[in-house]
DNA sequence: GAAGACTAGTTTGTAATGCAAACCTAATTA
DNA sequence: TAATTAGGTTTGCATTACAAACTAGTCTTC
């Protein structure tokens, strides 16, 4: 697949900002409550909820409720495949620039 | 802005896949006609179609439509601001990779 | 010269998305 | 005990992105 073709097709799962956000911010925490995590990326309690669900279900977050003392928390953290998956993206979009940079119409 | 936070505020005009694809394409190649174009980028037809029409209203990109003989023609290339929105939105997002990666809870 | 096929797109319909606002439950404060 | 805060989830809606259907015109073939 040519260079354009593959950036056009890049999983939107990962690539949408607010996941890509969350998912570079877990990369870095190794594990991270909830509204620490809101705080990092400045997303909505809404929106976080919701993309992390969605991140959940692909299997590339954990979530893991808890209660400290009486009061619930939600840590989040990457799977072994949502670690790979979100590096695997960032150099994906690092090679995909420098091929199209070098590329040239034929 | 923290860095999670501009992650998740990337200007999604842009960072869609199909529009990455098509400006990061345009910008290597100065002009390009319809079918080339949906060659390069693998889109069909009715989604260059709409995804060019939306880059035409943001301003990023410049249509022009001709006839080559007798048959109809479209050029898209971009515009001076597209040029300068498509850089600089891989710029960033090799900014905001190694500002990520330097990142460290506080 | 009419029927069909092809070219070069645009419009339409629909399902999925992302967002914010409303909601919920429990704990804390006044 | 009434209001406020904490920590989220669910709901409603407007926007999207896609593919399929359509349009307008050209070329081919008989």
């Amino acid at each position: 697949m040519a260079v354009f073709e593959e950036i056009a097709a890049l999983d939107r799962l990962i690539h949408e900002p607010a996941r890509l956000a969350i998912l570079t911010a877990l990369s870095a925490c190794h594990s991270a409550d909830f509204l620490f995590l809101q705080r990092l990326t400045g997303l909505t309690k809404g929106n976080l909820s919701s993309h992390l669900s969605k991140l959940e279900e692909a299997g590339l977050v954990k979530i893991e409720k808890q209660f400290v003392g009486k009061v619930p928390n939600t840590q989040a953290s990457l799977t072994a495949r949502g670690r790979a998956a979100i590096e695997r993206h960032w150099q994906r979009l690092e090679t995909l620039r420098s091929d199209a940079q070098r590329w040239k119409p034929s």
